[in-house]
DNA sequence: GCAATATATGAACATCTGTTCATTTGTACG
DNA sequence: CGTACAAATGAACAGATGTTCATATATTGC
């Protein structure tokens, strides 16, 4: 916990400081946010959800395209699940996944944008 | 290097799966994005971000806002820097920090959406 | 019920991440 | 020049993260 306690003498612009902590959301909030952002921000989940952009999947073709263990896509598309990033529907043995929401798509467009500017 | 050994013949949908690979951006940027997402991905840095939202601040006033170290957030500004989220430019012995870029504005939009949906 | 298969889950481990503390850099001013 | 102060940087450490390996579910077809 730390106070204002030289700094702000001379240096804060206090006006700005309690209108921006004002304004600030939630711990909460930030936390949400933090952990959405937080699970883009790995390059395997990044690919399966690009590929889950084109269409649906299963877990072995995500195992496929991607190149890694199914165990590991299992782990992160769980995370995925959670955080309602993608969803599945049963069918026999085979579970397919898809996005959730369309909300990632214009996510990934934003973010892309900036990384190829 | 996991190749499709057993799976390919019963399970995956092959003609899918080379689509889906031919699309899937190369590995170099699946890692951009993930590092921006990841740079996202942090309380403190969400609160950085968002905080300069609002108007440009020192580091000193960030401090007060958010509750932490002037060290913590001269760290992560450091990330944010590096990472072209955010600027600054020097006053005397004063460093203001501003967003790079207005991508920023448009990811938080569409993560609070999702998140407070 | 039992074998086969697709996927999920748990434990373990090495690596990465964020904070703290101590030190340094850069700038202003006497 | 030397002190004062904003901010940056480096080292160190606790805690989180992603993968692997081994094991457990769930479903199908015999």
């Amino acid at each position: 916990m730390v106070e204002l306690d030289k700094c702000e003498i001379n240096c804060i612009h206090d006006e700005a400081v309690q209108a921006v902590r004002q304004a600030l959301f939630g711990e909460d909030v930030a936390a949400s946010l933090a952990e959405l952002f937080k699970a883009l921000g790995d390059p395997t989940r990044v690919k399966i959800l690009f590929s889950l952009m084109t269409r649906e999947l299963c877990v072995c073709d995500l195992t496929a395209v991607i190149g890694i263990s199914e165990s590991a896509v299992s782990h992160q598309l769980k995370i995925l699940r959670t955080l309602r990033l993608v969803k599945f529907r049963r069918e026999g043995k085979v579970l397919y996944y898809s996005l959730d929401d369309d909300h990632i798509e214009k996510l990934f467009a934003q973010g892309l944008e900036h990384v190829t500017e």
